[in-house]
DNA sequence: ACGGGTATCATTGTATACAATCGTACAGTA
DNA sequence: TACTGTACGATTGTATACAATGATACCCGT
C-alpha cells in the first residue's frame, strides 16, 4: 500500500505564508492577525496557529502579541545570507562529492542537463526553478542533515532577488558553466575541488546579487 | 508543570523538550506521542502540539504520522555544526566589533569578568552556563539577524558535549585567554581581529571536541 | 471641556470535542 | 490451521468553545 501523505492544512498554509512573505506579497511590518487569516484562507485557527509558529521558529515573522509582525527579508538581511552560502555551500558539495552514489549523480547530471535545455530555448522561470533544484540536490546528496538544513532555509528566502539576478543572461551563462564544473567535480569524486568551485559559484552569485556587479 | 504565566505553556513545553532532546533525556529513535505528553506534563494537546511543530522544524524530531521520532545530536551533526560555527562565527564578531555600543561594551565585559571569576572558584556549572552567554551575547551584539538566527540554535545543540568539554581544566585556561583577547579587539573596533580571532577561538574548541586533541 | 472609570471588543492562549486514518487483534468460516 | 473481514483502539488533524488580557471608546460627574 502506497503511503499518500496528504499535506495536512497546517503545511498548506505555512508554505503560502512562506512564500507569500519571501515574495512580498505581505509588507515588512504588516500585522497578520490570526482571525483575518481564518477569513482568507477559509481553514480554522489550530493549522494557522501552527503555521505562525514555524514562520516565527525562521524568524519571518514576529510575536507582538496582539498579531504577528511580517519580517520578510531584507537588503541586509539578504547579504548576510549569501556570507553565509558562501561560507558553508562549500561544504555541502564537498560531501556530495564524498557519498556520492550512481542514483544520485544520475538525479543530478538530468537537472544539469534540464537547466541547459532551458537555457537553449530562453525560458527563465524553469531556469530559476531548476537553479534551485541544483542546490537543493547537492545539500540533500551530501546527507548532511545539519548542513542541509542550515543552507536550505536561507535558500528559499534569496528566491524572491533571484528572479532578477536571472535576467541578465550574460550572467546566466556563466552560472551554467560554473554548475557544470562544479557537477563533474563532484561526479568524479574531487571533494576538495567541488568545494573550491562551490564556494567561487557563489561568491559569483554574491557579487552579481549585491553588488550589482555584472 | 509551573503557572507562573510569564511565558505560554507552548514556549514551556518547547523549552522543556527541546532540553530534553539536546541533554539525551530522550533518546535517539524514541517516539513521543502527544496524548503521553500531555499525562507527563500536564497541558493539553494545543500547547504540545505548537511546541512539537517547532522542534521539528529545527530538526530534533521527525513526524512519522503516529508520533514524533527524536532525531537529537548525532556525533556528525557535531562535527558539522563546529564545522559551521568555524565558518560563520567569525562574522559574528565582525559585526558585533563595527556595532558595539557603551551598553554592549558593558554586558560583554561583564560576561568576560564572570568568566574569569567563576574561573578562579572553580566552579565548572557556571562557567559552562557563562561561556553560552559570552557567545550568545557576541551574536545579539552583531545585530545582524540572520546570523545570530543561525548560530545561536546550533550552539544551542552543542551543550550536551560542552559539559565533557569543560572538564578539561588546561583548555578551560585557553577558552578564557582567548575570549579575552576577543573581547578587547571587539572593545577596540577592530573588526578584522575579532573576525580572526573568533574563527580561531572555534578552531580550538572544534579540536577540542571532535578530535579529542589536548 | 476634561478626567476617570467602566463596558465592550478584538485578540490570543488553552482545552476539549469531533472526524479521519491506520494498524491490529480477534472471531468466524472453510 | 489458514484466511478474511470487521470492529476497535490509538493517534493525529481540524474545528470550536471558553478564558484571560489589553486596548479603546464612551459615558458621566465635576
Amino acid at each position: 500500500m502506497k503511503n499518500y501523505k496528504s499535506t495536512s492544512l497546517a503545511d498548506q498554509v505555512f508554505d503560502k505564508l512562506e512564500n507569500d512573505i519571501i515574495q512580498g506579497v505581505y509588507q515588512r511590518g504588516e500585522l497578520l492577525t490570526e482571525l483575518k487569516l481564518v477569513e482568507q484562507l477559509g481553514v480554522s485557527r489550530t493549522p494557522i496557529r501552527e503555521a505562525l509558529r514555524r514562520l516565527e521558529q525562521e524568524r519571518l515573522i514576529e510575536d507582538t502579541g496582539k498579531g504577528s509582525r511580517v519580517l520578510g527579508i531584507t537588503k541586509e538581511d539578504l547579504e548576510d545570507i549569501m556570507n553565509i552560502r558562501e561560507r558553508i555551500e562549500g561544504l555541502a558539495a564537498y560531501y556530495a562529492a564524498l557519498n556520492m552514489t550512481p542514483d544520485g549523480l544520475k538525479e543530478l547530471s538530468h537537472i544539469v542537463d534540464l537547466q541547459e535545455f532551458y537555457f537553449s530555448k530562453q525560458d527563465k522561470e524553469h531556469l530559476r526553478q531548476v537553479d534551485d533544484q541544483f542546490h537543493d540536490m547537492i545539500c540533500i546528496l551530501s546527507r548532511r542533515s545539519v548542513i542541509s538544513d542550515t543552507l536550505i532555509p536561507l535558500m528559499r528566502k534569496t528566491r524572491r532577488y533571484r528572479r532578477v539576478a536571472i535576467d541578465n543572461w550574460e550572467r546566466t551563462t556563466r552560472t551554467m558553466n560554473e554548475h557544470r564544473r562544479l557537477f563533474e567535480a563532484i561526479a568524479s569524486g574531487n571533494a576538495d575541488m567541488a568545494l573550491e568551485l562551490a564556494t567561487a559559484h557563489i561568491v559569483e552569485a554574491k557579487r552579481h546579487l549585491i553588488e550589482g556587479d555584472d
